[in-house]
DNA sequence: CTGAAAGCGCTTACAG
DNA sequence: CTGAAAGCGCTTACAG
């Protein structure tokens, strides 16, 4: 039978209390007592029951989730498996709250970061924004005691102690890597189109395609970045002229969201050699009919899952399995498509 | 506050030995007693606490999982898995034991379930061999109530309850489509490397693959599939004779194991497009080095925990979450390496 | 068929 | 500084 309290106790020779203050590092026991019980911890290879601990604190988990309300699929699908993961979660006497804000406000964030310091919930998720105001609120949340873990897009250097996403120089190789032996057949030009060059994920995918492509595929030209900041209309009528201007396009990156602009604006004809960002219905079904020829994902339910497991290790002062945290750069062509 | 059994209890005016009989559903309760109980508890919108509930029960969940000791780096990973798992799920009071069996045995896998039918654990997952007398055991277990979850290769019209692997068919065919994309210069000639095609894995890739090579890429055309039985050895050897015959080959899918020996046989002048499958040290290093393409990989780590999730949820008549169960066909190229 | 009481492994006031 | 007792939410003999 596995050891519990009443076991260290006994072999200690001291109450279960002592055996409790021991256990949590709770002031108030002599050192040689504490000695004793320790010894017994040792002797008898005792492990915590954390879910019995659990119940008899009536411990409840509080996290916040922080997302911005951005109106397209792939952030959709996030706040959608946020939503999903809480009922699950409340089972296990993990509460979690899903607040919304305005996308790429750093203030906006930087203000319900601040109210957080205040509440002090064991945990917060945010999708960062890359600015320094960002990095010191979060800095005061570290502060205080609370877990920080970013979400999709994170903020090196603060001092948020996990990140649940994706490494977005890798995946911007991984697409240049995929576009160029594709297109071997002889030279051609390369479009990028990124949502806005501002944000972090986006600048570094386009840095991590552009480094590859110049690199190991000479024969392949780069136009320069266009920034369609995610919106489908804006995206049209950038590809639409594009187009226009360079009817024999070799290949295109689209690594922002806004795709529905993109396959809008391609012609019926031959058309560019496409990988595009996220797995999404509009994107699914144009890798299904040969309008597009691979997807870059990142599993946003893995995503999910993950920070909150993380939030909840951290809270314990637990490890993490850091292979089952791992992000990956999923690439679906239209053969292993979930 | 959540409501527990108490309030139930209270709602209902009966004690709480009634309120655990009728939410376990347990007999020996008169209609009319259930039904107040059953009104209450869907009156206050009851959801049972489960590791209180276990840990009342003292219940212990013991798995059994039976492997295949071959010698090779995927199923060394693969048993390694299975033991970090286990040591982090005994403190979830989930016991795993790990059997290992010949491989390709369908005798000594009847036998290893056979027995199991009698010490009766919760659940069972199994690699399985594809045999009609494996189907048979493995009904026998199901009648038993045991829960059976295939691992890595399937049984499927068996009454195993589920299938922690991928999707075999759709592999093969998104190697195909990977490999035609990266060979547009112009005509060639593709080999096929298995392990055995006796085995289902095996079949269904090289099924998969040649379905759309010979659909959707018609200007390269297929040699007759070479068995090495995952063996280094004999892959080389296979390798070595074939490049003697045709040193202009385009392309290779090995869909078993036994990579290390592809590697050796390759001379150091232009290579054929290659992908393999499974990322272990030597396909890892093959890729970083250039010397492959690409990498389809089934992430070991994640069957295991998925393959025990759902054994647990099974024990527990519990839903799964279908998304994060899900294994992945994954593409690896030397930018997306984990 | 139904209920009172004890117990799972841990924690928490409260008393000393 | 230390301990006895009650309790977290659920289950299990045992008695009736």
């Amino acid at each position: 039978m596995k050891p519990t309290v009443h076991d260290i106790a006994a072999q200690a020779g001291v109450s279960l209390a002592t055996v409790d203050r021991v256990l949590n590092a709770r002031p108030g026991v002599r050192a040689a007592t504490r000695e004793k019980v320790e010894k017994a911890i040792a002797a008898l290879g005792y492990v915590r029951d954390v879910s019995a601990a659990n119940l008899a604190k009536g411990r409840v988990y509080r996290f916040v989730f922080l997302l911005p309300d951005n109106d397209n699929s792939f952030m959709r699908l996030l706040r959608a498996e946020v939503s999903e993961a809480a009922a699950r979660a409340a089972r296990e006497r993990i509460q979690i709250e899903c607040r919304t804000l305005p996308p790429f406000d750093a203030q906006a964030l930087v203000a319900a970061l601040t109210r957080l310091g205040a509440e002090k919930p064991d945990g917060v998720a945010l999708v960062a924004v890359d600015d320094p105001c960002v990095g010191l609120a979060v800095a005061e949340l570290a502060e205080a005691g609370i877990a920080v873990v970013t979400l999709v897009s994170d903020l090196p250097g603060s001092r948020r102690n996990h990140f649940a996403g994706i490494d977005n120089h890798a995946a911007g190789r991984t697409a240049a890597s995929l576009l160029g032996r594709f297109l071997e057949t002889g030279p051609g030009e390369i479009a990028i189109i990124a949502g806005s060059l501002l944000v972090r994920d986006h600048r570094e995918r386009a840095e991590g395609f552009q480094a590859v492509m110049r690199a190991d595929f000479p024969h392949l030209s780069l136009r320069p970045v266009l920034e369609g900041r995610d919106e489908p209309e804006r995206v049209a009528a950038l590809v639409t002229a594009l187009l226009a201007e360079r009817p024999a396009l070799a290949g295109i990156y689209s690594l922002g969201a806004g795709n529905r602009g993109l396959l809008r604006a391609l012609g019926s004809g031959v058309r560019p050699a496409i990988i595009v960002h996220e797995l999404t219905p509009t994107s699914r079904e144009a890798l299904q009919a040969g309008l597009i020829d691979a997807v870059l994902n990142q599993d946003a339910g893995h995503e999910v899952r993950s920070a909150i497991r993380v939030l909840k290790a951290l809270a314990d002062g637990a490890a993490v399995v850091a292979g089952q945290e791992r992000i990956r750069i999923e690439i679906f062509l239209k053969d292993n498509l979930p």
